[in-house]
DNA sequence: CGCATAATAT
DNA sequence: GATATTATGC
């Protein structure tokens, strides 16, 4: 994602610019001209049409609003002033409301409603999709930030792994993906795991912030990365809470790999081992242990054929899929970040080839 | 540590 | 509902 914007530097081509752009056109090309009126009373059109999701959609309800009234009143300037104001004020900055304490959540979900609504306009009416990769202003702040950031925020709803629990709406959103889907879709655009450094936030709400390329071009030489909240065992005492999915994300697994190839493939490296020169930070022996075990799983028998075909039975022992395909990316030196976990990440989770590149497991005795 | 299996996530 | 990925138990 990041990568693919090289091409279109320019301003931030915020959500409001479908329609301030439009706007802009047409209130350049000709005030009060047919194609005007048309345009409101599309719009109209389209509020009649969502008005039926008007609880669902509230702010994408009085963004049609605000926008059509601006447009009788002809009080749009080629800057469509009226339209960003609003906007802005739903899509704050994503920041993230800090520790999460539990709010957090209205944030986002306004801002996932909002983006779920402009993008229906924007389908509905065939603009080619403005938005594109920059939903997240701070996009860049999150490479880093992802890796060491807030420990805290992993933990708090984590209280009684509501995970179950979890709802659709839950999720954050990801305005990335133009046109073409749902609303309702939207929410759920599955571009999760991959990212992260650390534990997965999938369904909790929480960590609102994993969008966006993670693993941006950077030394691996820090070597703490920072994942999962260790601390803070639940506020009461129940040690019973199960800890979070540890999510291998293309980042982790890279290192992973990158110690197994340093111990001497997967067959003789040992969990504790690795996770010593994995050197990230609260990664455990038992998610190493676990995560090594699907590896050498996979790898059994035919570490080369790439392919191990989609499962027929309950067997699910060769298969190295996509997920460790991203360790053909190794790096020319051990300070070598890979760009190209990123291209891989944005582009084609499941098509990168991984043909020969599997061959890490050189069983060199030690 | 490694394997088997339960628990979850997709 | 089937699979895939992680967590846990032994």
């Amino acid at each position: 994602m990041c990568s693919a914007s090289d091409s279109s530097p320019p301003p931030p081509p915020f959500v409001p610019r479908t329609i301030s752009h439009f706007l802009t056109e047409i209130a350049d090309v000709a005030d009060g001209s047919p194609r005007l009126d048309d345009f409101v009373e599309r719009l109209q059109g389209e509020l009649g049409k969502i008005d039926a999701f008007k609880r669902e959609l509230p702010l994408c309800m009085l963004l049609l609003s605000e926008a059509i009234e601006a447009l009788k009143n002809g009080s749009l300037r080629p800057s469509a002033p009226s339209a960003r104001p609003v906007l802005e004020q739903f899509i704050p900055l994503e920041k993230d409301s800090g520790g999460g304490e539990g709010i957090g959540e209205k944030p986002k979900d306004a801002r996932t409603r909002t983006a779920s609504c402009l993008k229906l306009v924007d389908t509905e009416e065939n603009f080619s999709s403005s938005f594109d990769l920059n939903e997240n202003p701070k996009a860049e702040l999150q490479t880093e930030i992802i890796e060491e950031q807030k420990p805290a925020a992993c933990e708090d709803q984590s209280q009684f792994r509501t995970c179950k629990s979890r709802n659709a709406d839950t999720r954050k959103s990801h305005p990335l993906f133009p046109s073409a889907m749902a609303s309702r879709e939207l929410a759920e655009i599955p571009l999760h795991g991959f990212l992260s450094l650390g534990v997965g936030m999938k369904n909790p709400s929480e960590e609102s912030s994993s969008s966006n390329c993670t693993i941006s071009g950077r030394s691996r030489t820090i070597s703490s990365v920072d994942c999962n909240a260790p601390s803070s065992p639940r506020g009461g005492s129940q040690q019973t809470a199960k800890k979070r999915r540890r999510a291998w994300s293309p980042e982790l697994h890279r290192r992973f790999i990158d110690a197994l190839q340093q111990l001497g493939g997967a067959q003789v490296a040992t969990p504790k081992q690795i996770r010593e020169l994995m050197q990230v930070n609260g990664l455990t022996n038992d998610e190493v242990k676990s995560h090594l075990q699907k590896y050498r799983l996979h790898h059994q028998r035919l570490p080369n054929k790439a392919f191990p075909a989609r499962k027929s039975g309950v067997l699910q022992d060769l298969q190295m899929a996509r997920d460790i395909s991203s360790d053909s990316l190794k790096m020319s030196g051990p300070q070598s970040p890979s760009p190209q976990s990123l291209l891989y990440i944005a582009g084609n989770p499941g098509l990168t080839s991984h043909t020969a590149s599997d061959s890490l497991e050189e069983d060199r005795e030690l």
